[in-house]
DNA sequence: TTAGCTTTGTTTGCGTACAAACAGATTGCC
DNA sequence: GGCAATCTGTTTGTACGCAAACAAAGCTAA
């Protein structure tokens, strides 16, 4: 007799504890808040965006929003959040008068240099239980199913 | 000379696709994609619920929320629509007037039957490109990192 | 016994995240 | 040249997720 069985059950044993996105989501939960509290002034999709026009230079609002695995309406939310603190600018591509194109101001380069090693430390801390070997495992687990 | 230096900047060396955050992100965004094609009915905190009442029984709205890793806000916004629904119902508790019983309804705790198999194969599909010792690291690393 | 602390639940505000529908611009192809 | 398909960006609506502030109820210790 199986343990559903002996349950009154005939559905299926689900664990939740077991299942990929329950602990994906508490993962998560854990980073973000050693993110909000290493980095209190930027979301980490902000800092996403940040890292990547630092990282490409400028870029069409929809292409950073596939550098940054953002969609459409989600990129624009962002972005336009970073442009009213002045972090980012956007100005029209003469060539093709759909695109907005971004770059990041000087005070966004500034913003992402100094907090660049906070990041990486957010990294750091986050992966603290791991040993290091188990770190590479983890990201590269990670990679695979994304 | 270092890379950076190389680079012309004392700025930390960052990689966004190494960071930890980022990489969940993604992995988050393909398992979410995975849930809503097998369970369009459901989100996953809304499953977690019903999977937790079915769990444990009934529950005030505080104990669900920390037995399913969601804040007290969260937690009622979740619940609210699936008492709307009808497949949770609500009580007050005669011992603690404070406290709000939730519990499965019959729809419910059928609706729950009826998609367990589907949310094991959302996991499975999920971890598909992993070999099966790598899923259970996989599930291993998150936990401890959790 | 009662003042003070804690617990439970609610509300508001902000920031992702994504589907769907839309407008305007560009491109491909006949 | 012109039409259809595609691309880029915007808007709306729904659903988490969390901080902060609050009210009501329960608990505890002087």
């Amino acid at each position: 007799m199986t343990t559903a069985e002996k349950l009154g059950k005939t559905a299926t044993l689900y664990r939740l504890d077991a299942q990929i996105g329950y602990v994906l989501r508490r993962a998560t939960q854990r980073h973000l808040a050693i993110f909000a509290e290493q980095i209190p002034e930027l979301t980490p999709p902000q800092f996403a965006v940040l890292a990547r026009l630092q990282e490409l230079g400028p870029l069409s609002q929809n292409r950073l929003g596939r550098e940054t695995a953002m969609d459409a309406a989600t990129v624009k939310g962002v972005v336009d959040r970073l442009l009213s603190r002045g972090l980012v600018l956007a100005k029209a591509d003469p060539q093709d008068r759909r695109r907005l194109i971004l770059d990041l101001s000087v005070e966004g380069r500034a913003l992402f240099d100094m907090l660049a090693r906070s990041a990486l430390a957010i990294t750091a801390e986050t992966l603290s239980p791991l040993a290091p070997e188990e770190r590479r495992q983890l990201l590269r687990l990670l990679e695979k199913i994304a």
